[in-house]
DNA sequence: GGGATCGATAACCTGATGGCTATGATTGAC
DNA sequence: GTCAATCATAGCCATCAGGTTATCGATCCC
């Protein structure tokens, strides 16, 4: 069972999908036509890509007649963050340790 | 030609992987034994994460004898940072850009 | 209704990737 | 020198993921 952090990484390994998702935080709502024009790959993989991207959160779908609008959904970035800042923190509470030590060591 | 974005979000995608870094981080300099004997995987197959992980920036490793010792480097992860807050920053601008229309529509 | 457009799905193909076993290269222990 | 230990590399295999074309469903236009 893949958790949150398997699945962004996972989405946004691939440079195409996430491509598509920088397009959509930088110019907003995008129909799947838009997309694909600039995207250099066929309709049918933008949709399979749109699809992946909705599956993990990153952008919602807005039907209107026979266009689908796509947005991103920037708070399911939260959990890559979280990540990265935990990492960040597991790094800093070693150094800490290290200073306690060498503090402890100069009494 | 894969740019850094690139290479960091495909490095971390697979979990075995993405599992070494986060003990390196946690737990700091581990040699490749200590590593294999919690990651569920063989020896060879932990060799080529790190290898991956070495390529990516994302370890460092260090030579004492018949072992290898290795570390996770945290300035790997500055351009995953960046590209978060630049997808914020997207987001933001484009809030922005609302809000002005709105305000002149205001007027 | 009939035809065109838009997007999703199906079916398929191929390359990349992650796993394994086997082995090689170095170093340490005796 | 010999054997054991540690890790890296080689070679192989199975799975998966991203791409394609073909097609379907739904909507719009006439």
């Amino acid at each position: 069972m893949p958790n949150a952090h398997d699945v962004l990484f996972r989405t946004l390994a691939d440079p195409t999908r996430r491509a598509l998702f920088e397009r959509l935080c930088r110019e907003g709502e995008q129909t799947v036509g838009a997309l694909t024009a600039q995207s250099g790959v066929s309709q049918p993989a933008v949709s399979k890509h749109l699809g992946v991207l909705r599956l993990a959160g990153l952008v919602r779908d807005r039907h209107e007649g026979r266009q689908t609008h796509y947005s991103a959904q920037l708070g399911a970035l939260a959990p890559l963050i979280d990540w990265t800042s935990q990492m960040a923190g597991f790094w800093q509470s070693r150094f800490d340790d290290l200073e306690d030590l060498l503090k402890r060591m100069d009494q």
